[in-house]
DNA sequence: CTACTATATGGACCGACGGTCAACTTGTCG
DNA sequence: CGACAAGTTGACCGTCGGTCCATATAGTAG
């Protein structure tokens, strides 16, 4: 069991940071900072995630946990029930539609991750994309072709489509990407 | 004019650099070792190159001068002349293949980077494909495809396929998808 | 309420980093 | 050769991620 007082002060981290992540520049967002305006000592911040990368994993999780749980249960097309080129397509568009809702979070956990082919969620995301383009087309080389399309969602260009307000045609261009494919 | 001690400097340092990437994991390679196994002072490093991001770039654009060259005004399939689909696939192909063989270099160039989607070789490279494909497929948004496309081809990505020799897996994986994508 | 313990806390401290700068040296050219 | 532009240098700077341990506190058993 985690403490209350840990558990408080796990939550003002994770607010603290995402708030300091919103409004400020990803450089200017150190653990320094995120301590202070979390209102507790930087030990704390290094206590209850690590490091630099777990903080920002934590951050990203909070986010995910709601896509994953549909993904995993809920109804079709994002759920199990619908064709595999389906569940793709709506899959996709989840997760543009999440990394555009969370830019900053997403950046600053790129950035701190040392090994991105090997994160609990991208292994999760490439699991579920490379099994169903698995079933959906056996010729393919699925699990290469899963690292490919998830390669494509950094968060570089997310920010470029986000800027201008674009974001459609991102999910757009990933579904014909998916759907020429599957073709 | 560059002064002959500083031409001799400049070559000492990317060559001090290559090898040291060759030799140590990127963590451990930092300016001052650079300097150091260059035989020259830190501030002559970044006199010449600026700051880290220019030093990793310099050592990119020497092993890129000759695909560049190769795609302006080489021999078809890659330069001009042959269909735009058979370019794409070379041009992939030989990047990959330019990649491969650079692993380090290239990874340290992306870690350094400020602003992956504004730098000189990335843009040429984007207004490459990105004409190619709009000549190609008309119907296709080839701004955004050549971006999603690109995107795939990230260092770490690289490095896994690269680690188990399957470098050939990569390329085909490309290929079909252009294939896939153009037909 | 008390005593005890496992857990949490904070911030001084550390080594390393990228980058700067002013004093100094050296190549170049008339 | 002399003079000046160009190049060189390494001590120095602020900041970073991360550690450590003396101190404080929540939770619990008696």
């Amino acid at each position: 069991m985690e403490r209350a007082d840990a558990a408080r002060n796990r939550r003002a981290i994770l607010r603290a940071t995402e708030e300091l992540l919103s409004s400020h520049d990803l450089s200017e967002v150190s653990m320094d900072r995120v301590a202070a305006a979390a209102g507790v000592g930087k030990g704390t911040v290094f206590h209850r995630f690590g490091n630099r990368e777990g903080l920002m994993r934590a951050l990203v999780e909070s986010r995910v946990e709601e896509l994953s749980a549909a993904v995993e249960s809920g109804p079709p097309p994002l759920g199990p029930g619908a064709p595999a080129p389906e569940r793709l397509a709506a899959f996709f568009d989840a997760v543009v539609e999440l990394a555009t809702r969370n830019v900053k979070v997403m950046a600053a956990f790129e950035q701190a991750s040392t090994d991105r082919l090997n994160n609990p969620i991208y292994l999760s995301w490439h699991a579920h994309v490379s099994g169903l383009i698995a079933s959906a087309a056996p010729a393919l080389d699925a699990d290469l072709t899963a690292h490919l399309l998830l390669g494509s969602l950094h968060s570089d260009l997310m920010r470029r489509f986000l800027r201008t307000g674009e974001t459609h045609r991102l999910s757009d261009g990933l579904r014909s990407m998916v759907a020429a494919l599957l073709r």
